[in-house]
DNA sequence: CGGGATCCTTACGGATACTG
DNA sequence: CAGTATCCGTAAGGATCCCG
């Protein structure tokens, strides 16, 4: 029924090639019609969503960072949206953090081992934004 | 004043070293303060936000795809979502929409060269978020 | 087939003020 | 210093119905 014709155009629209797949698509979890949690692209998308967290991410990347340097390093972040993301990051175990004794109270904020992960995808975040705007600098095609 | 006690705590908090940076930074477009739309990273984290987006462009990695494949192989996606989703991706000149000639209508979606600069950034994605998974899975830290 | 037009609800980011 | 507590406006996602 569908090859009758057999037109390329067709062909170009429905025939999905499965060769690059697998760099795509490594496994299971990958093959989902639906943005599902446990899906490795939601857990890094998760990671990395939200206003601010990849700067927070960054200053992190750093080094470990009290809750006070962090405001002074991005001055217009508030301490709320600030205690927001700090604290999703710290729900997915990425970023731990250290009450420090004494007085007045300081808190350390550092990445975890899974935190830690993040960084290659950083690095091709910016990577990736930098080729984006080289390709559209050119013409709008 | 800083380096009166020169405490190797002190320093483990204030001093960021500045070593590796460049390979997290590697220019000036890099060093802001606050989320800035002409950073790479915000230019390639736009690419990829909203829910469903990482999903269009995966199907969209395969090739030319119209509307009607989309909703088809993302069947919970609605048509209003997937709209928003399309429009946003080419008024970011990352997705061109050709209007096939004929009846019905057919419309053929597909990514532009700056469209396929994403690939490696939905397989860092997926490579990040599979290392995070592991990251997490031996224990809580 | 490929959308557009509405309407609704919730989540998010931000501002401001206050506390242990 | 390191947050918490409120309040608010907007925008995003989704559902439903309709049109060319």
């Amino acid at each position: 029924m569908v090859g009758t014709h057999g037109t390329s155009e067709a062909k170009r629209l429905d025939g999905h090639q499965t060769e690059t797949d697998a760099e795509l698509i490594p496994d299971a979890r990958g093959r989902t019609d639906k943005p599902e949690p446990t899906c490795p692209v939601e857990v890094a998308l998760a990671a990395i969503s939200g206003r601010w967290a990849t700067l927070v991410l960054r200053e992190l990347m750093h080094g470990p960072c009290s809750f006070g340097e962090l405001r002074a390093r991005l001055p217009t972040l508030t301490a709320k949206v600030l205690t927001d993301r700090l604290g999703e990051l710290v729900a997915q175990g990425l970023v731990a953090k250290d009450r420090l004794p004494g007085f007045p109270v300081r808190t350390s904020y550092r990445l975890t081992d899974a935190g830690m992960e993040l960084r290659p995808l950083l690095i091709t975040l910016y990577s990736t934004g930098s080729r984006v705007l080289a390709a559209l600098a050119p013409r709008d095609e």
